[in-house]
DNA sequence: CGCATGATTGTTTTG
DNA sequence: CAAAACAATCATGCG
């Protein structure tokens, strides 16, 4: 029995089933520092997630074996059950956010001018400019 | 020897 | 507003 999966979600190995190497082109601009994206609270959780399934599966196949499990597992979970996950990945976000402005700071000082339009003549760049912007008292 | 892939969902990003 | 893309992970396979 397993009826249920008649409809094809196109959702999932739709959209990146070519290969989460979407980049036919990849015209954005490179930024130097550009921050990558913080990790979801489905992230979050599978940072935990992997650690106890590698205990419990050691002979684990690959990430895909984990990741339908905690696609699966996560499914299982109530809000309540993701609220630390969650919580967590807000902190991360919010991280991200400074993380950002400071890159943008950066860019504001290295180079004032061209943000967009900057083809390499900006050869100076940010080299040192400022390595440790602001360094919160570490107690 | 090294990169690409596979699969999950969520957030970020861009048009 | 909506769709696209990419975020980590890690073993495995191909050139």
């Amino acid at each position: 029995m397993k009826g249920g999966e008649s409809k094809a979600e196109a959702t999932s190995t739709d959209q990146r089933l070519k290969t989460r190497g979407r980049k036919p082109g990849k015209k954005t601009k490179k930024d130097p520092n550009q921050p990558k994206r913080p990790p979801s609270a489905f992230f979050v959780f599978l940072e935990d997630f992997r650690k106890e399934f590698n205990l419990a599966n050691p002979n684990n196949k690959s990430v895909a074996t984990v990741g339908k499990a905690a696609g699966a597992r996560w499914k299982s979970m109530t809000e309540e059950d993701k609220a630390p996950y969650v919580a967590k990945a807000e902190s991360r976000k919010t991280e991200y956010l400074k993380t950002m402005q400071q890159y943008n700071m950066k860019l504001a000082n290295g180079t004032s001018r061209g943000e967009e339009d900057d083809s390499d003549k900006s050869k100076s760049e940010v080299d040192e400019a400022g390595s440790e912007e602001e360094e919160e008292d570490d107690d």
